[in-house]
RNA sequence: CGCGGGGUAGAGCAGUUGGUAGCUCGUCGGGCUCAUAACCCGGAGGCCGUUGGUUCAAAUCCAGCCCCCGCAA
């Protein structure tokens, strides 16, 4: 099939490269423009543009897609059998998505409609899921609304975010080929979201990793792993901005208040929650690298009763 | 030119009023102990990121470069 694909992040290189494999014809890629980003504000061009280009595939960088005539024109010069969207960033307006002969199709890290929206991988590690997965749906005009393709799934386990993610973003890729393959064939069953099921995750802020210690155990767990490595769930010490990255929820019967330390070993550092405690084994302090509280206590002092703050915002 | 912290022994840190480098852990050897991620004794291990400058003398002062990290986006 002749296929436009539009998507931004490493998540859709993944699907990009997979099509690319493929005996599909990628002929044009639709990302979003290079932004000054990281230190030194320097302009970094997307990762998808930057596979686009190595393969020498013509790419467009629309502003606002929306209202973008230029856009509009290419996509009709080229024809496409398909525009595959993959974590593009930017809503489409309804006539592109009707512009080609199969639509516009999307490859979602959730298992829908659990978690539409635009950070479902995060949120699936933070509210407890215990799987998730990929869903290929045919696009609408609401927000992760299609009708559903297929599906594939995967257990989350101990998973961080930056391990889930590139679980899914693979998944996602050979999903895709065989999706395409199968409405190639026609042998596609679309079937309807139950919207009554739905759960959104939305764009994550910076800010959503501040620790609040008054919360169990498991849930302050579940936040660092699902933001590591962003954007990290943090918290105060000294007055200081701590991350926290690894960390496993322990019982105790302690009664402290939440947030004190009440056990300092190599083995790391225990800290009360609003119900239950816990064992934080790598931490990192403003300027220095991600350490293990083991190696931190070789040069710094941890005392027991001291007390992790939630940052006030 | 977005703001800021940092590169010292395998690891984490101290040392910056310039004068031949120190702590904790680890490691090696020995001892103690029923036992030990415990304790005691002893040893090895550093061209102090890199290049150049100031100086009798630089980890320490000055300039450039490389790399790491926090914030902000």
């Amino acid at each position: 099939m002749r296929i436009v694909f539009m998507g931004t992040p490493d998540f859709a290189v993944c699907s990009l490269e997979e099509l690319l494999k493929s005996p599909h014809q990628v002929g044009l890629v639709i990302t979003q423009p290079d932004k000054a980003k990281d230190r030194g504000k320097k302009v970094l061009p997307p990762p998808v543009k930057e596979r686009a280009e190595a393969a020498g595939i013509k790419v467009l960088q629309p502003i606002k897609i929306r209202d973008d005539e230029e856009v509009f024109r290419e996509l009709e010069e080229y024809a496409p059998d398909i525009i595959v969207v993959v974590a593009y960033g930017q809503i489409i307006p309804k006539k592109i998505l009707e512009l080609p002969r199969y639509g516009c199709i999307n490859v979602h890290g959730s298992l829908l409609p659990k978690l539409r929206g635009a950070a479902p991988i995060q949120m699936a590690i933070v509210s407890g899921e215990k799987e998730t997965g990929i869903t290929i749906m045919q696009m609408g005009e609401g927000l992760d609304t299609g009708d559903m393709l297929t599906k594939d799934r995967v257990e989350i386990g101990n998973m961080n975010f930056r391990e889930l993610h590139d679980c899914l973003a693979q998944m996602g890729g050979r999903l895709l080929v065989k999706t395409l393959e199968l409405i190639e064939k026609g042998e596609v069953v679309p079937e309807p979201q139950k919207d009554e099921e739905a759960t959104y995750a939305g764009l994550i802020r910076k800010q959503d990793g501040a620790i609040d210690f008054n919360r169990t155990a498991q849930e302050v767990e579940r936040l660092i792993r699902g933001f590591d490595p962003w954007p990290g769930a943090f918290c105060t010490y000294k007055d200081k901005v701590m991350k926290l990255w690894k960390a496993q929820a322990v019982s105790t019967d302690k009664e402290e208040k939440p947030g004190t330390i009440t056990s300092v070993d190599h083995k790391g550092v225990i800290v009360t929650c609003g119900t239950d405690s816990l064992l934080v084994t790598e931490i990192q302090m403003p300027g220095k690298k991600r350490v293990t509280v083991e190696e931190y206590l070789k040069g710094n002092k941890i005392e027991k009763g001291e007390v992790l703050n939630n940052v006030l915002l």
